[in-house]
RNA sequence: GGGGGCAUAGCUCAGUUGGUUAGAGCGUUUGCUUGACAUGCAAAAGGUCGCAGAUUCGAGUUCUGCUGUUCCCACCA
């Protein structure tokens, strides 16, 4: 093995091997238990960012763990066409090359898409691998595959059958810079700075008289088709059912009285566009309002802005205000704050307008969908989410699903000329099954992505076919995804499989948070701060990013990306490497034995204690998705336990002559890294393969090996506290050469006074080279000593280092006092405790205990420590 | 307007049924070429766990209020 840690050495040859021997695949396998997680597609629209790779990585840690334990583990993996989003890239691709979308075919235009569908989608895939993804890459799906195009079909038909799917004229979010309807989720609302303009309207026949409205949008003013006043405002009443004149145009619209106008709003007055304001839109419908469309759909005034058509709203906007202050209509403008939405592909304001448009009526879907989370049918975790979820779906409007695109699903209904029929079927028609006529014509628009996405955890196991994947992997066990998408996939997935499969589409809901940079914001491309995972796979290895995004991380909270914890966890995986060096060179030429086959040392004991420990809690955590404290759990074992401790005691036997003692040594130190390398193989794949395959006694690959289960008869629990004496003793004796400037190296003499002889008499090997100690010797008392000595009170007894003239006492006297001021304060705090009633009383037995054989040990180091500073 | 999150060491964060002397990484200080690893080893400094109450024998952990910060939803023209 190299003396450093070098992922490029094994990671690519690695993956590339666990491809060809088909440990991916997932096939039915009736004698397992199914562990399906379907994967979040990411969208073809460019490569993988960070988000991605904790998404991934956490995906695939579980279903390692899974694979291993035993299930038939499935991770259907697959990307999403992402309608509105590929096609603005498109777009602008093809804009650089000089080529106008207007100017193709639909056909040729779509081409283009399915080129760079290509492109991407590749690119993806191999990101994903260079991640360790354990993905089941035969069974790969794309949300426009043939496969999800006929379940997009069938829900398609089905939803428009039962009434479930509509078309109507209705006021939508239309985004002009794609020139398409986007539904409510799609918007993003932000704050802006602007002014309110407060315009005269003047009653029909009089040049005086007028209502003043106050609005945010002068150039709307051409499709107001009434002003608005509340009806019990006394100011105003006299009005209502009088006409006034909007200016410019000249043209005569009613007064009316409705809740909508609030008094304490500007002037109270309000102007009413139905075609441009939802609100409008709802005042129009009680009073019977024209509704008049004045924008064309890339944001440009149409006709009936008269002057004005063909130029910008915003151009517009100023000159109305400008053109009203010139006909003195303008009586002030003030500066207003309010929010606009904005189209979250493009980010263009998006620009409220009527529109005939297809629904999904939301309120049956909903319904089954908040009682399948109500009656713990799915669970998010953490549980919070679960009412960002409720909050969504108790308020969800009509879902606006067609998309004036190329790029997706064209909705499967056709029209016919000659008899005006409406067609929806599954099958594309020949001629119109009401006239038999052939004059059809499709409708034109295709379908939200996320109706395609929607479907995704039972379109890839094979529905509408009722296949065997599809009854054995579905429902799936956990969806693992970013808070940011719960309305806009989680939601839809749900009630998309309660009403399609009659079935919820997964049990669990693992919700992460963002990645964020070092600074804490967001990482975009605008701001160029994002980083790009496979930058740091290059440097650091996949292992290292991994356990980087896992490690420290509670549920559902935002993270910072930062290359120093990943360098940390890089400097673990070198760790990693050096103990698993020092391991196997030590094999050469040994007998491996069973653990259970010799008398094991107090060593050797307790670090198999703390294995067992180990397997029982990283088990419990990633049961519970807890992935941070599980890898927390393995750093501490790995680093703490196994390398600074039990490697360091091994070597007073693996540099003995004694053969049968190295043999044995080095069975304990292969039994417990081939156990922490299966605990760690779920985060860490690359490294611990590597690794294992390098034992001597190992075959195949560690991924398809047995995830290690807990055994209560090697937990060795008395043994091990007996263990944790001896470490503290090494502890103590480090801490006096430092504290008292001997230097390391120096060999110092430990004599000691305890009741445990035999324990220090068998550990003084262990003392002797970990601590740097000459002799290590039980002494009966502390007068047995002639020289001068240095004392420490410990759990198990007094050590005495001889330390001749060395040591300055009044240095000494001011260690021993502070160490006199730490336990006087731990007595105090058990003896306060312990004077409680109500402890003793009401606290568990075995905590009353702890606690007294505590004080009492506390006690007995004050009198010794007392008696140390006497002699001096 | 409604609902969350966060507030713990200089920095970034863990701390999940309330119960050892509150932890880690990075940084800092001191000392170490100890035969796996200087991507290392040993030792150490550093915290009234945002504030005020409440519940409890016991609160970083539960509840209430407050302050700061941040996000989501809704949206008055």
């Amino acid at each position: 093995m190299e003396k450093t840690y070098n992922p490029k050495e094994f990671e690519e040859r690695l993956y590339n091997d666990w491809e060809q021997s088909g440990y991916f695949k997932a096939v039915r396998d009736d004698d397992k238990v199914p562990f399906t997680v379907i994967m979040p597609p990411p969208n073809v629209t460019g490569q993988l960012h960070m988000g991605h790779a904790v998404d991934e990585t956490m995906q695939d840690t579980i279903i390692r763990f899974k694979r291993m334990q035993g299930y038939c583990a499935l991770w259907l993996p697959g990307t999403d066409h992402a309608a509105i989003a590929t096609e603005v890239k498109v777009v602008n691709e093809l804009a650089e090359r000089g080529i106008k979308k207007d100017d193709l075919t639909r056909e040729q235009f779509l081409e283009h898409c399915w080129n760079w569908k290509n492109r991407y989608g590749e690119r993806i895939v191999n990101q994903l691998k260079k991640l360790g993804s354990s993905c089941d890459w035969s069974r790969i799906a794309f949300t426009m595959d043939d496969r999800c195009s006929k379940a997009v079909r069938e829900v398609f038909v089905n939803l428009y059958n039962k009434g479930l799917i509509y078309r109507g004229a209705r006021l939508i979010n239309w985004c002009p810079g794609c020139r398409t309807a986007i539904s409510d989720a799609e918007v993003e609302y932000e704050e802006e700075n602007s002014y309110l303009w407060y315009i005269k309207y003047f009653i029909e026949g009089s040049d005086s008289e007028g209502l003043v409205v106050a609005t945010t949008r002068p150039e709307t003013m051409f499709g107001d088709t009434a002003v608005a006043v509340n009806p019990a405002d006394e100011r105003y009443k006299k009005y209502i059912g009088k006409n006034v004149i909007l200016p410019i145009i000249n043209k005569p619209v009613p007064v009316v009285g409705d809740e909508h106008a609030d008094m304490a709003f500007g002037t109270g007055c309000v102007k009413i566009t139905p075609a441009h304001d939802p609100n409008d839109f709802e005042v129009g419908k009680r009073h019977n309002l024209e509704s008049v469309t004045v924008m064309n759909g890339d944001g440009t005034m149409n006709g009936f802005a008269g002057k004005y058509a063909g130029m910008d709203r915003y151009a517009c906007r100023k000159a109305v205000a400008e053109e009203l202050k010139i006909l003195g209509n303008l009586i002030k403008t003030e500066p207003h704050t309010h929010n606009v939405g904005h189209c979250y592909r493009c980010h263009s304001a998006v620009e409220p307008r009527v529109s005939k448009q297809w629904f999904v009526k939301m309120e049956p879907l909903a319904k089954p969908a908040i009682g399948a989370v109500n009656d713990r049918k799915v669970t998010f975790v953490p549980e919070r989410f679960a009412k960002i979820y409720y909050n969504w779906m108790d308020n969800v409007k009509d879902w606006c699903i067609s998309r004036q695109l190329w790029w997706g699903h064209r909705i499967p209904v056709w029209y016919c000329k000659d008899c005006g029929k409406e067609i929806c079927l599954k099958d594309d028609p020949a001629v119109c099954p009401e006239c038999g006529g052939k004059n059809l014509t499709r409708d034109e628009d295709v379908l939200d992505t996320w109706f395609s996405s929607a479907l995704w955890p039972f379109s890839t196991l094979g529905f509408p076919e009722d296949t065997s994947d599809l009854e054995y992997f579905y429902p799936t066990d956990v969806l693992v995804t970013g808070y940011d998408i719960i309305f806009f996939w989680v939601a839809r997935m749900i009630f998309s499989g309660l009403e399609h499969m009659r079935k919820v589409p997964f049990r669990d809901v693992l919700i992460h948070g963002l990645v964020r940079d070092e600074q804490g914001r967001k990482m975009s491309k605008s701001l160029g701060n994002g980083v790009d995972p496979l930058d740091v796979i290059d440097k650091y290895g996949a292992d290292s990013l991994r356990f980087s995004l896992l490690q420290g991380v509670a549920p559902g909270n935002d993270m910072r990306y930062s290359d120093s914890k990943v360098e940390a966890c890089r400097n673990f995986m070198n760790k990693i490497w050096n103990a698993s060096r020092y391991v196997i060179m030590n094999c050469e030429g040994r007998t491996i034995k069973s653990v259970t086959g010799f008398k094991l040392t107090h060593a050797d004991k307790w670090i198999i204690s703390r294995l067992q420990a180990a397997i029982r809690d990283v088990t419990l955590a990633l049961n519970k998705f807890e992935l941070g404290i599980a890898c927390q759990i393995m750093y501490d074992f790995m680093w703490s336990d196994f390398c600074d401790w039990y490697i360091e005691l091994t070597k007073a036997a693996l540099y003995s002559e004694d053969g049968e003692r190295k043999d044995n040594a080095v069975s304990v130190l292969l039994f417990v890294l081939e156990n922490a390398l299966k605990l760690l193989h779920p985060f860490v794949p690359f490294i611990t393969d590597e690794i294992y395959r390098s034992l001597p006694h190992t075959t195949g690959s560690i991924m398809v090996s047995d995830f290690p289960r807990y055994n209560s008869k090697l937990a060795y629990k008395k043994e091990a506290a007996a263990f944790g004496g001896v470490m503290e003793i090494i502890k103590a004796v480090r801490e006096i050469k430092v504290e008292t400037g001997c230097a390391p190296s120096k060999k110092v003499n430990v004599y000691f006074v305890s009741d445990n002889k035999r324990l220090i008499t068998t550990n003084a090997e262990y003392i002797a080279r970990l601590a740097g100690c000459g002799n290590v010797k039980n002494i009966n008392s502390k007068d047995d000593l002639d020289e001068r000595c240095v004392a420490k009170v410990t759990g198990v007894g007094t050590l005495y280092i001889p330390t001749g003239e060395l040591v300055d006492a009044d240095k000494e006297r001011e260690r021993l006092n502070a160490e006199l001021d730490k336990v006087t304060g731990e007595i105090r705090r058990a003896d306060g405790k312990l004077n409680n009633t109500g402890f003793i009383a009401k606290a568990p037995k075995q905590l009353v205990d702890a606690e007294r054989a505590k004080l009492e040990k506390f006690r007995e180091m004050r009198e010794k420590i007392l008696e140390q500073l006497k002699n001096l």
